[in-house]
DNA sequence: AATTTATTTTAGACTTGGCTAAAAATATAT
DNA sequence: ATATATTTTTAGCCAAGTCTAAAATAAATT
C-alpha cells in the first residue's frame, strides 16, 4: 500500500467516526486539501482493492479489511506519537507531523516491539485511544468540557482540536491530560466558562470548552 | 528531497567511500539494482541541485553540499539501527530494513533527540561509524581478519558485509562485535583460518576472513 | 415540473521515477 | 588505424498521483 492510499483510508476512517453516514467525496478532498477529481480517481483504486466501497455519486465507507487497514495506521500514528513525547521528550503540540511521516513505515514487528517498550498504551499524548495489535480500542466514557454544567467537577481526558496552536494554549493555561477542572459559572451571555484549574481560576470561552474533553 | 534523491546521494557517497574515484553510472545502476538510463536521469536532477558533480560519460562525484546530505542520511540509518537494536531488542541481522524506511524521516530536532535518548553513540550495530550533527565521523583504525597473521590476536570491531545471512553465521559461530579473536593457524592452501573465538576453537574461510574487521 | 445551483465524475494534461531499445561515445583488441 | 565491445546517453513509453476544465448527475428553488 503506498502513502497515498494510507492517507485516504485514514482520512474516511476518520471522517466515518464524527458523521456515520457515508462520506462524500468533497468532505474528503476538504480534509485532505487536494481536489474532488483526485480523490474520485483514488477512491476506484480503493474500491478496487476492496478496502471501500463505493458507488459514483453514492460517497463511500471502508470494508472491514480497509477498516482494519485505517486502524493500523493509527495505531502506529498515536504509538509513535507516544514514543516522541514519553521517550523523547517531544512536547504535545510537536509529534503529529512527525507522526505523519512515522506512521507510513512498514513492520509489523517494529510497530509491536514498539507497543511493548511503550508499555502497551492505550492512549496517545492527546487522550485518544490506541487500537492494539488486532485493532480492538478501548472506548472512555468522555463529554466535552461545554456541556458540562455550574459545579460539576471533572478531569481533563482528551483534546478534540490537535492543533499546535490550541496545545500551546492549553499549556499556557496549565491545562494539561489529568488535570481537575471545576466550573464555578456558565456565563449565559457567549456560553463562556469561569473554570478552577487546580489552584487557578480562569474565563475560557465556548471554543475552548467544547475542544476539551472530560470525564 | 525526495526517497529516491536521498537513496541514489546514499549510494554514491557509499560507493565514493571504496573506490575515491569518481563514479560510473553503472556502477551506481549495480548497486541499485536499477538501470543506466535511469541513474543517468537522476545524476542530471542531482546535477541540477547542485547535489553532485556530474560531466556525461566522465562519472560523477558529490559536491560538499551533497556530501553532507549524504552523511544526514547514513546518520539516520545508523542512529535508528542503534535504537532498533538497543531499545527494542532486535538481533543485528533485522534492523537494516527497517533503516532503510526510517533514514527518510524528515526531522532535525527528532534526529538529535534520538541521537541524545542512545546516549550518542559513535557506531551502529555493524561496528560502521555515525556522523555526529554536522556530519562529523570518528574514524576507528581496523582491519581486515584476513590481513591478520598467525598468532595475532584482535577484538572483533566491524562487519563489512551486513547480509542477514552472514550476520546469522557470526551468531551461529558465537562471534559478535566485542569478541576476542586469535589466530591459530592460516592454511597456506586456501587462506582458511583456524581461530579462537573466546574458549571455542573454529575454522573460517577466507571470505569470513575478509568480512570481519578487527582490532 | 422546470430551472438553477452544487456536487461529482470524466477527459486530458503534467510531473516523478521508472522501463526498453536505439544511438552515441568511449574503451579495448586486433 | 580500424574494428569490436562496453558504457552511457537519448528517445520514447508507462504508471501513479496530481491538476484544470468540461460534462454529467443530484439537490435545491422557484
Ligand atoms: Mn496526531
Ligand atoms: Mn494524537
Ligand atoms: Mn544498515
Ligand atoms: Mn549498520
Amino acid at each position: 500500500m503506498t502513502f497515498s492510499e494510507e492517507n485516504y483510508l485514514k482520512t474516511i476512517y476518520h471522517l466515518t467516526s464524527v458523521s456515520d453516514a457515508d462520506i462524500s467525496t468533497n468532505a474528503i478532498a476538504e480534509k485532505m486539501e487536494t481536489k474532488a477529481s483526485s480523490v474520485t480517481d483514488m477512491l476506484k483504486k480503493l474500491s478496487e482493492k476492496d478496502l471501500v466501497n463505493y458507488v459514483k455519486y453514492q460517497g463511500v465507507s471502508l470494508t472491514d479489511k480497509g477498516k482494519l487497514a485505517a486502524k493500523m495506521i493509527v495505531r502506529k500514528h498515536r504509538l509513535w506519537e507516544c514514543f516522541l513525547v514519553e521517550k523523547l521528550d517531544f512536547s504535545w503540540d510537536e509529534v503529529h507531523d512527525i507522526a505523519e511521516q512515522l506512521e507510513h513505515i512498514k513492520s509489523e514487528k517494529l510497530i509491536n516491539k514498539l507497543d511493548d517498550f511503550l508499555g502497551n498504551p492505550t492512549e496517545d499524548p492527546h487522550g485518544d485511544p490506541i487500537p492494539d495489535a488486532n485493532g480492538r480500542i478501548i472506548k472512555v466514557e468522555k463529554q466535552l468540557l461545554s456541556e458540562f454544567e455550574k459545579n460539576q467537577i471533572g478531569i481533563c481526558v482528551g483534546v478534540k482540536d490537535t492543533s499546535s496552536d490550541f496545545l500551546k494554549y492549553l499549556d499556557k493555561q496549565e491545562i494539561a491530560l489529568g488535570s481537575q477542572i471545576e466550573i464555578i459559572e456558565k456565563e449565559s451571555f457567549d456560553s463562556s466558562f469561569r473554570i478552577r484549574v487546580g489552584t487557578k481560576e480562569i474565563t475560557i470561552s465556548n471554543k475552548i470548552a467544547s475542544n476539551l474533553y472530560i470525564k
